[in-house]
DNA sequence: GATGAATGAGGATTCATTCAT
DNA sequence: AATGAATGAATCCTCATTCAT
């Protein structure tokens, strides 16, 4: 039996067009929660982008929050399971070169991530308080625990460990945080793909003079 | 001769409490607008901390815009004086080591400033610029100059050198901007006093790891 | 064809009620402004005319400055049009008597115009300006022109006829900017109908006596 | 014996310097009032246009309102002088062109005043009526009583004089206010001292056409 | 007489949100 | 799903005024 009009199938083009309306929408929030901040930003930007007007945003997002929250969740998820899975893994196979390339390879392709997360980690606060028991606390609490345990940690004390891990977390993220300021000074656009090559470069060669026994493949 | 009425002498009573309260709107100021963005800032939430009505604000500063930059210049000026003073300096003399203990010396007397720096690293934008023309850009473009010539620099490529520069850069700012996020998580406050000591430690084995040829005193 | 959603008729119930409001606005705007001058009129005062909260306005106007322009431009078209088609007519058939007629009846119905006129004219200011080269230049322009071809030109110098055109359009625009300070003296309205009739002839009269040639239907 | 320094003459140097400064802000509120209205100027402007700070406005009149008040009562009262004098002449004696040039003579010297005094008439409003009862009222009350017992005013209804007299006051007042726009649209200052002659004679030809039996000195 | 500082009231405008259509 | 209209709350800022100096 076909589906009947009245109750469209989870991909009739009417749903389909709705998600795309709504991915539409996450895609303009996100570049301007990531420029501007979530108080600099509101939803007439917002719906401008996205050539639609405001309360045709509320269809979609039941608040700004509730946006915010979206958009975060979606820019963050993936680095979260990619991070979970290097965590979860066998201390032996752990490779920090391949985590590099492949935490690089998602900012790439989601370069106002960092700023997101650089924004809420600057706001430090309510909204994303209960975001962080969720996800980013295991896997920080995980970072700390794997270096401990990484050949390489026996270089740093260990009330030093976690400070080590958030300065090259601190590396990572500033590449594409001081981007629109380098490109303001200099003119020179530092997420172009040549540049990001060097960066990846440049941290792997960071994580190897600060975890000089880590493994990691060339 | 006693000071003529009509042009109040450099301390009169109103002038000296006049810069006094200016003083204490730019803590509150700086304070604000480094948790929460320019953005996210009220005049309101200014004036609730000094204990002023928001009309007040205005006759020490000409508008918002005005007194966030009046903020940037005050917290900006003491380290950019710092790092000029450390380019000029003969490249023998240049001591990394001396150079991390004072900036950080600055930034824990004035925690706000990196979170400052970096909402306007995030932003990018307009009302950066013209400031970075005039006070960032030379010591920027000084640090690179600088790095040239370091003895340590044979390590790094000339077009990763700044990249390099901008990997300890982050490293340094990140500690405090990060603070807020990791307490929030762990319970730590990474700014207290025994906590910046380590960055400090760990800052100067960063650089260390980094530009090993350079001086750097114990 | 039935209309689309996406693109609502062009008497949607929406639309219609929409324009409907906009013209009450419009109204209230410009007896306020009529009366107080812009500086002198508050959207506040505006809105409390129309029984709407104050950003209900911006649903229809996008500025006070908009709204202002908006009332002066509804005001004026018709004022315009009329004197547009007289000057446009061939000079024998132009009738003073019938352009001081029907100017008089628009004016009745839009005691409002000669008061808004008059502020923007004392403004003499910068909201003025455009509207002046694009609508009442011409107009006065060919104001002056007619008169000259007029056959009771020969009275006036060429140098004195556009004074002389003022002076006409002064006893005209006056009668109404004086009424309001007339009845705080005397107590009588000078704008009910009887008055305005008396002051219809006047004006004739007062053309009549200016251009004793030009010839005015009785 | 001289005036002691604590209780200085009425012309002692220190009274002169004050009501100079009294003066100094009563000419630069006139033109400001002039050209914005009530609502439309501040005494900020005022301030600025002084060189002085706004609180000293304050020890030169208690108000805003004072300072409108006082602006319109030194304006004005040299016209309400000279209107009154014609008045109480006896009927014989009475030259309209006199009066014409005498009123003339003292707006070239207070460009100012007709646009004031529109401003007034536009607003009709509550901080009028109170200076019509005690100055305006009894000139125009006069004016229609002359108007009626002079030799030409048998050319028009009774009840038409006043409107007749009101005329002639826009023709008058009209030349100043509608000044700015002409200018605007023209480029030219109607306010020349060969323009002002002009009008002048331009207003003694109306005044001979309303009344053509009214005795007028050439 | 002149002024810096302070402020209550109000200015225009923006914002996130709701609701009827 | 999309949107015009409406609005309470808050935005930055201006204004007239006062007071201590």
């Amino acid at each position: 039996m076909p589906a009947s009009p009245l109750l469209p199938s989870l991909d009739s083009p009417h749903r389909r067009k709705g998600e795309q309306t709504a991915e539409r929408i996450l895609d303009a929030a996100e570049a301007l929660f990531a420029e501007r901040g979530y108080a600099g930003t509101s939803l007439r930007d917002v719906a401008a982008r996205v050539e639609l007007r405001i309360p045709s945003l509320y269809n979609h997002f039941p608040s700004k929050d509730a946006l915010y929250a979206a958009v975060l969740a979606r820019g963050i998820g993936p680095v979260l399971e990619l991070l979970a899975g290097f965590a979860a893994a066998p201390s032996e196979s752990r490779d920090a070169g391949a985590v590099i390339e492949r935490v690089m390879a998602i900012l790439r392709r989601h370069r106002n991530l960092p700023k997101l997360i650089q924004h809420e980690t600057l706001a430090g606060g309510p909204r994303l308080t209960p975001m962080l028991r969720e996800w980013i606390a295991p896997v920080f609490g995980r970072a700390g625990e794997m270096a401990e345990t990484a050949p390489g940690a026996g270089r740093w004390a260990p009330e030093q460990l976690p400070l080590v891990v958030i300065a090259v977390y601190n590396v990572l993220v500033g590449f594409f945080t001081f981007a629109p300021l380098y490109q303001a000074l200099n003119g020179d656009d530092l997420l172009t793909d040549a540049r990001l090559d060097h960066q990846t470069r440049i941290l792997r060669e960071v994580v190897a003079a600060l975890f000089p026994e880590v493994p990691i493949e060339r």
